[in-house]
RNA sequence: GCGGGUGUAGUUCAAUGGUAGAACGCCAGCUUCCCAAGCUGGACACGAGGGUUCGAUUCCCUUCACCCGCUCCA
């Protein structure tokens, strides 16, 4: 099912990520650090759109949903409680023979010694425990008592202050509590750039509901994902609905959609959408004898409620992002001839910055006053970058690599050397059709921001 | 973690057991210049650590990182 792999395309997305300040390697010069990414200052913008974007419409304009953000040093009981502790602590078993790799404890021994469930091999390394969670030390003694987990999803702080959250906001089921942050896990092979890499940013929520709302609000939920990849400009037919089969989903889990996204690297997960019952809350009431029910004022019936959560990864969607915008097409050059241009046709609501400001000419002080100017009237409303160095065409190109949507250019019609009526005028051109308008100066503002949001 | 591949400037690529080159990009300057223009000048590289050698970017070992496959997931 999976889509073919292009790895070229791949390799240029990660070069021009680098070479525009997107992503760079962690600890590039002592050598990088493994399954690590650091984002540069278009990167963080990129991502910073992102997550704004996400909370805006998940939290702060929807009535039901409350936001939190909760520590990454976590207590080991929340783990344990969870099931973390000993589902992501596995012994891992290689068969040399035909290089599967294996749970010990689906090891077979007929009395003949342990041989591979799949080749029949005997030929196997020795166990070696791999945990997925980060440990650390709190304090200065160390002993067992004071080991505290980076946690490896957000999840389980929200279920932990669920009854704080409850208690404090007033909120009424069906409501969510919603959280953006990072998290950590130690994978056994970091892959696709930052697709999978050890520390991760999730935008997570968890909506919790009374048990027999549960299916429908799953539905619910994954059409509001789906918009909002759309929303953030990623093609309907490049993102994929996966109805994970019973057997294949976490044994709580009455219902989970996978929503893939069409990566050059094949097809994979942007975001799972997943109806948990109440197994979290249950588990955490249980392991801490503090009541986590919900008293409903109407039926007079206490219960633990039912969670649906969709769960998205940040980093994931930034590369989706990328890749979804990354194009090469052709623009003529100053003599008409045609070359190859790359331009990221990023969605104006997420792209780093929104519109560049230039001087036809940086050696004429007229033109660069005018142009300060427009920086001074457009950056309090949006994200602005001035330039004015290099010929005007190459400028543009450089503005179309980051995926600057728009352009405004301030040539000798905008002082009224040629003709008056175009006095305090500016040429507005649009990144991808590189179409140009002449636009008013003191209508700018109001033009780009309805194009921009 | 296992198997395979790759590490030279920001990028793409070259050469060499003895001073590491280019193109594009970048920076500065000049030009009334609307889609990577021209001219002049400039900065920037052998992933790291050992070993062999008079001398290592080149040969050997180790290590780190990245890419592909197995595997896993947000």
């Amino acid at each position: 099912m999976s889509v073919p792999s292009d790895p070229q395309r791949m390799e240029k997305i990660v070069s021009l990520c680098k070479r525009r300040g997107f992503i760079f390697q962690s600890s590039e010069i002592y050598g990088g650090l493994n399954g690590c990414w650091d984002y540069g200052p278009l990167g963080v913008e990129l991502k910073r759109n992102l997550k704004n974007y996400w909370w805006r419409v998940m939290v702060q304009q929807r009535d039901d949903v409350v936001g939190m953000d909760g520590s990454i040093l976590t207590h080991p009981a929340v783990l344990k409680a969870s099931g973390h502790v000993d589902t992501f602590t596995d012994p891992m078993v290689d068969c040399r023979s035909c290089k599967a790799r294996l749970r010990a404890d689906q090891i077979i021994d007929k009395g003949k010694g342990k041989q591979c469930p799949i080749c029949g091999a005997k030929d196997l390394t020795e166990a070696r425990p791999f945990n997925l969670m980060f440990q650390t030390q709190m304090g200065a003694s160390v002993d067992p008592a004071s080991i505290a987990y980076l946690r490896p999803e957000t999840a389980q702080s929200i279920f932990v202050q669920f009854k704080n959250v409850l208690d404090t906001s007033r909120k009424k089921l069906p409501f969510g509590i919603a959280q953006i942050g990072k998290a950590f896990r130690n994978e056994i092979n970091p892959r696709n750039f930052t697709f999978r890499s050890r520390e991760f940013e999730q935008m997570e929520l968890e909506y919790f509901c009374r048990p027999e709302q549960g299916m429908d609000l799953l539905a619910y939920w994954l059409k509001e994902r789906l918009k909002f990849y759309q929303d953030i400009g990623i093609a309907r037919e490049r993102l994929h609905v996966l109805d994970v089969p019973e057997s294949e989903r976490a044994f709580y889990s009455k219902g989970t959609f996978d929503i893939e996204y069409e990566f050059p690297f094949g097809r994979q997960e942007l975001e799972g959408v997943a109806y948990r019952t109440d197994y979290d809350l249950a588990q955490h009431q249980k392991a801490s004898g503090k009541s986590l029910e919900y008293f409903d004022e109407e039926t007079k019936q206490k219960f633990i409620p039912h969670v649906v959560e969709p769960s998205a990864g940040v980093d994931r969607t930034v590369l989706a992002l990328i890749c979804e915008a990354y194009s090469e097409d052709e623009a003529p050059d100053d003599a008409g001839k045609m070359e190859s241009r790359i331009v990221l046709r990023l969605h104006p609501r997420i792209a780093p910055v929104k519109c560049a400001v230039l001087p036809l000419l940086k050696n004429k002080e007229p033109l660069v006053t005018k142009a300060r100017k427009i920086v001074d009237l457009l950056r309090p409303h949006m994200s602005i970058f001035y330039d004015e160095s290099g010929a005007i065409g190459r400028r543009y190109r450089r503005q179309d690599e980051i995926g600057t949507p728009f352009a405004v250019t301030i040539d000798f019609e905008t002082l009224g050397e040629k003709d008056a009526a175009l006095r305090d005028t500016v040429t507005l051109r649009e990144r991808d059709s590189m179409k140009q308008e002449r636009v008013a100066i003191k209508e700018l503002r109001d033009i780009l921001l309805a194009r921009v949001v």
